[in-house]
Parts: structure tokens; sequence; C-alpha cells
DNA sequence: TGACAGGGGGTGT
DNA sequence: ACACCCCCTGTC
């Protein structure tokens, strides 16, 4: 029988299960449609890479449904290791969605069945925090350039050979730089990463937290209210980008980030028409309960996913809606 | 194919 | 309510 290539690149580990099922739409909405800006489709090779730490992973989806992961072998014993908790994989998922008030929320309802399976990922918590301090009004495909850059420029490269299939991509496989590179690095050098004006807030989060040592590990460790008090003393985090820090980085799933897509559809298909954020995000934490961040995960890919949008809402709610 | 506005998943005043 | 900074995206 022909040697079928098990491993995607030379000195990657063969691919094996991650214990995950996952339709190729609802795995798109989890990498790649906002809790993280570190996967890439490569269309050539037909799967993902990410990265968190200082992990590189190759995920693929059989056709038979069951996801794989690949990764080079100088890392798999700690990669292993470490995808358990990136991928929540302790928690119940299907329970916890079973849980969300979709009984007797028609739009949930259909939120929920439009990604099915859908999870939060728990990333670590200082990459999280520097990925949405990028992320203020902008969309995913700049957000995940200007990572993309601070890695370039700042992070350690990694320990393996960049595969031509990411070289090809401009994709280093370089990690996130740790918050004292960035301190050092100063204002300017993070300008040249396309930051903008968050360059300052990102430089001076940075100064912050390397002269407070040990702020971070406890500000993740403190209960979600408390903890978000304290992300927001850091310039440059506000409501929004506190609750997405503490959602996808801290495992806190009562957080409830209130973007411009969640406050769309919670005016028009919850009549918070004109409410302020904050007593949407209020609304939402009650509404939907301990679990409100995956119900917002939900409300919010299928609401930039366009469905909600699509035929139907203009001609089917003409005449009361005018 | 190339130039050109418009506006962006927010925060802070 | 508006500045903040820059560049992606759509459009001509």
């Amino acid at each position: 029988m022909p040697p079928r290539s098990t491993a995607p690149w030379p000195e990657w580990t063969a691919w094996r299960p991650l214990g995950l099922e996952l339709s190729e739409g609802s795995l798109r909405l989890l990498l790649d449609d906002g809790q993280a800006f570190r996967w890439h489709f490569l269309k050539a090779e037909g799967f993902w890479v990410g990265l968190w730490g200082t992990h590189v992973l190759a995920l693929r989806l059989e056709p038979s449904g069951p996801l794989e992961w690949s990764c080079p072998e100088l890392n798999a014993a700690q990669t292993a290791q470490a995808l358990s908790s990136y991928f929540s994989l302790g928690v119940d998922w299907a329970e916890v969605t079973d849980a969300l008030p979709w009984r007797s929320d028609a739009h949930l309802a259909t939120c929920i069945s439009f990604a099915p399976g859908l999870r939060l990922l728990k990333q670590p918590f200082g990459e999280t925090l520097l990925c949405f301090l990028c992320s203020a009004t902008k969309q995913i495909p700049q957000i995940k350039q200007m990572t993309e850059l601070l890695a370039l420029q700042l992070g350690k490269a990694p320990r393996v050979v960049v595969p031509e299939a990411c070289r090809a991509l401009n994709l280093s496989l370089h990690a996130l730089p740790e918050w004292s590179a960035i301190a050092a690095a100063g204002e300017q050098d993070l300008r040249a990463c396309k930051l903008g004006f968050r360059a300052k807030n990102i430089f001076l989060a940075a100064r912050f937290i390397v002269s407070h040592p040990g702020w971070l590990e406890e500000t993740e460790a403190l209960e979600y209210p408390e903890a978000k008090a304290r992300l927001m003393q850091l310039p440059g985090v506000g409501e929004k980008i506190a609750d997405c820090v503490l959602l996808y980085g801290a495992g806190k799933r009562q957080s409830f980030p209130v973007d411009t897509w969640i406050l769309k559809v919670m005016a028009r298909r919850y009549g918070l028409e004109d409410w302020d954020p904050i007593l949407v995000a209020q609304f939402g934490r009650q509404h939907f309960g301990n679990d409100a961040g995956l119900a917002q995960q939900f409300l919010f890919n299928y609401e930039r996913s366009g469905s909600s949008s699509l035929p139907g809402r203009a001609r089917a709610q003409s005449p009361r809606s005018l």
C-alpha cells in the first residue's frame, strides 16, 4: 500500500484526534470570527494553522467529522497538554448550550442552530488582552495583521523551520511578544505595526504590567466584576474590551461583550433600541444567565454572517415595521 | 488596473 | 458629540 503521508509537514507529528466534533462552518466561526486572531486557513493545504503562547498547531477536519491536530515534534508533549485548556475540552458545551433559554427565545434558537457545537476558547490571558487592545474600531483582517506584525517584529521566532506554505502567506509563526518586549520597544516601533492610536495604549499598558509583577495573574484569578474593574484601569480598556478579554482569555462566562453588532441585534430582535451599551450588557447577563457569554457568541456569529438580514426581513415585516 | 473616499467589532474627554 | 490613527474595502 502506498505510504500516505500522515503528517502535514516534515518534523511535525502525525495527525491525531482532538476529541471534538464540529462542522466546517462552526469551526470557522470558532477560529476566525472574533474570539482569536491568530488562526489562518491554508487553502492549498486544506487545513488551519494557529498559534497561542509558544504553541503552533495545525488543525484539519476529516470528511467523517472528527478534528485532527498536529504540531512540531519538538513541542508535541507540551502542546498536547495545552490543547485541553485552549479548547476547553473539559467543559460539556452541549450541556451549557442546552441550558441557555433557547426554548423561550426563538432568535437565540435560530442562532444556535446556525453554529452547532460552538464553544468558547480559553486563550492565554495576557495575549488575549494584547489582541483586544488592538481591536478597537478594527475589523478582523486588520486585527490579524496587527497581531502578526507585533509577533514578527517583537516576538520570538519558532524553534522549527517555517513550512513553505506558511511563508507563502507571510505567516512567520512567531509568538506574540512579551509585555517586556513591548515596553522596551517604545511607541514608535509599535506604530510601525500599524497600530495607529492604539500604539500609545498598548505601550502604556505594557509599562504598567511590567512594573506590576503578578498583576495580570491576580486579575485573571478574581471574580468577574472585580477582574473587569481592574482591567478597566488600563488605558484603552473600556467595558467592551474588558468583557472580551475576560470571556475569551479568562473563562468568565457571564461576561457579555457589547459591540456594535450586539447593539444591532439587541435593538432589532429584543426591542432595546437606543439603549445605553452598559444597560444592554446588563440585560444580556440577566436574560441569558450565567453563560451569557456563550449566548453572545451565538448571536454575534449569526449577526455577522449576514443571515439575519437576508431576504424575508424587509418584506416579511413591512406593513408594521413602518 | 489604479486611485480615492468612506468608515471601522472602541475609548476617553 | 467628537477626536484619535491608519489602512482595508468597496467603488468608480
